[in-house]
DNA sequence: AGGCTTTTGTTCACGGCTAGAGCATAAACT
DNA sequence: AGTTTATGCTCTAGCCGTGAACAAAAGCCT
């Protein structure tokens, strides 16, 4: 029932490998080694022999600490220039957007690309520059996490009912040899697809402001409304990936048709297809981003009405889940700071008598539209930091203690340019 | 981030006694001791060396398998007659249940008793009682687990809006000594308070239809309705506790101010109280048990009309949480025998398109009336299944190999009378 | 500049843990 | 009664983290 649970002494050490790497990706390599040894309960012997491994493996890197006190300098390790990378994606309506994260996190975008919404021309595009970058990057890459505006149903399969987008399966394109274009390298390993809100909701859980919350609610608003429990820092995805549609639940009592096929769906009343309707405009078919800004920044009154919108229906889920906190992501960012009044008005009345003493505090993310990039990379990473990820590498990465000249000059320069 | 990892050899062993333990008394102490080495992947050498600690403690007690095949025959590892026990508790809201649980599950009912409905009523007796059954225990008890119907806060301030509880710190009066009454015995630990749905949620997930599933859905008819996600076989609680009120969203279109202090809450349509306001009965102030369970015997229309707003409001989770499976109980179970197909009526136009092709199945519990007292339970042996809870527990039984004979009669009787 | 203090990295003996092999045990099968 | 089969018990080997002693590398003080 418990996840990572060491039994025997070899996985005692498995397990704090994991813990160390883990520890070095979730504060972006800033901690020093000493640091890293008090904050894990490591003895010092301990430490030594766990980084001497992990830098053997090819996985870290250790550099003087550019800060000292007194006593003997400690070094910080970081990503091994040569280490794991994570390509991550972000599939929006109308274009993507592609880079590659060491452990850490940083993260260095490769190319950005506007598509016309279909499944063939935004996968196709993209499917080739993974194979283009996947190649030179080689055995470094580590898995590939794609972001994607719609509910992904499992293995991948996606929806996006304003698209037209029915079960696409994702991975399958993104893997075909496109017209033209190179073919995923062998050895390559498969997409990992995952919805945008629940990505967004989990890079707002290891680097935003769901840190350290036990339970909190994400929601990500963009043409219509994501939304999603976090849970000890991981979003609660459902049983077949299809879990962080918060957005189609009738909260608000209206009684449209949503595309989705329900009635009366909250998320019809908030995002940038309600800016649009708010002020009379068409709406839908994932265009109109430039005109909802338009709306966003000069008609106070629709902004209004989709915040109050919007603080009904916060109000609600509190209630029924009682989150740490309740951040916003997308639009969500600039409702809360244009409207956060209306926002409140609407929202404290429709909490639980007992919730209104101390309720739950609103923010925005800190991390404003790059949350599902990067909420893609960390779903990579989290599949790698474990015991098999980690002996995967181990087993294809042998000799990686010596430095290979060739190896160095062609995956060094990739990341970097 | 990740629970229950073991760093040390110490801990090691410390974490497989946990496993073993645990396995124990999930299996309701069915698995013989050849079963639970090789489900545990454990040697055969270290499943001996574990056990003969655990009998040593005082926390296990083998008996010889009753059916055998071919080869030695093997033992199955049952709660130690002088082991520990769990102490539960179901408040509701006209009579409250003690009982005596045991690893493995087995319970004792102790006691059972009506009361008024006041706190003082309700939990005067109550802690008498405990007190009382506590005594005689003696250091078996490793803890008390209370089910309370309605929200928890932080600590165990616990509101009924329809009984008038505003804040009743319920530890408190479990604890005060009562005039005439027994006081709490030194060293008998505190009460731990939880929300009947969420215990409820509990027991389903660990010996009910939520067993093995990833996501679910449990939701709890009694007066009103309560429901709470379980992810990985815990309900999530929310931040303060106070997370197992989905009945308190919107969701059937409804304008009625519920008591909560919130408009239109969904749990106002589906319950006793419903049920009662259907046939034009007096509700409310939990009373009116029996004249529901007539109206649920006898009144087709007012239990289907209580079905659908009870579909509908599924339909809304579902499409938001993407649970594997729905569970219902308290009166959630007759609605769903009675009145099945209108349920499914209002339950399938509300999901979303791509969810009606594989709707999660909807299913009543096996376990009655009795899960929140099991989920009681439940939450005790969680708390004690931990490296820290046998830490203690080893602590305060120093000598419990040799059984002394006092000690036998004593606890013994008392948990079999 | 030289010695002292402080902090960190390294090495190694020690105790604890599990794996696995070999042997003992206790039943069912022939 | 002997054989087969599965399990329990015991002991050694190998791995792991601990903690102490020692080495190293800086800042601080005189």
């Amino acid at each position: 029932m418990f996840v990572n649970g060491a039994t025997t002494s070899g996985e005692l050490r498995a397990h704090n490998r994991v813990r160390l790497l883990r520890a070095v990706h979730d504060c972006g390599a800033t901690r020093t080694r000493s640091q890293l040894t008090r904050d894990l309960h490591l003895a010092r012997g301990t430490a030594s022999v766990l980084v001497a491994g992990l830098v053997e493996d090819g996985l870290l890197h250790e550099e003087p600490a550019p800060e000292h006190t007194r006593g003997r300098p400690t070094q910080v390790p970081g990503p091994h220039p040569y280490g794991p990378v994570a390509l991550a994606v972000d599939v929006r309506e109308d274009a993507w957007e592609l880079a590659a994260c060491e452990l850490g996190g940083r993260v260095t975008v490769l190319e950005v690309r506007p598509h016309d919404g279909t499944p063939q021309g935004a996968l196709g595009s993209l499917g080739a520059a993974i194979a283009t970058h996947g190649r030179r990057l080689g055995h470094r890459v580590i898995g590939i996490g794609v972001a994607l505006a719609g509910p992904v149903r499992h293995g991948g399969l996606v929806d996006i009912a304003h698209l037209g987008w029915r079960a696409v399966d994702v991975p399958a394109l993104l893997t075909a040899p496109s017209p033209g274009g190179d073919a995923a390298p062998e050895g390559l390993r498969a997409p990992v697809v995952g919805n945008d809100t629940a990505l967004a909701a989990l890079a707002e859980a290891r680097r935003g402001r769901l840190q350290g919350a036990g339970v909190g609610l994400h929601l990500h608003v963009d043409f219509d409304l994501g939304g999603v429990l976090v849970v000890d820092g991981r979003p609660v995805a459902g049983a077949g990936g299809t879990g962080a549609e918060f957005g189609h639940m009738p909260l608000t009592g209206g009684d449209r048709l949503c595309p989705c096929g329900a009635v009366g769906c909250w998320g019809m009343d908030v995002g940038a297809n309600a800016l649009l309707r708010q002020v009379g405009l068409a709406y839908g078919g994932g265009r109109g981003r430039e005109q909802a800004e338009h709306v966003l920044a000069t008609s106070p009154a629709a902004v209004e009405a989709t915040a109050r919108a919007l603080g009904r229906g916060i109000a609600a889920l509190v209630n029924a889940h009682d989150p740490e906190v309740v951040t916003l992501s997308g639009h969500g960012v600039e409702l809360w700071e244009r409207a956060g009044q209306a926002l409140l008005e609407a929202y404290e009345p429709g909490l639980m008598a007992i919730r209104r003493d101390r309720p739950p505090r609103i923010e925005g993310s800190a991390l404003g539209w790059r949350g599902s990039l990067l909420g893609a990379m960390e779903s990579v990473f989290d599949a790698f930091l474990t015991t098999e990820g980690l002996e995967l590498w181990r087993k294809s990465h042998p000799d990686q203690g010596r430095d290979t000249p060739e190896q160095q000059s062609v995956t060094h320069s990739t990341l970097d340019g």
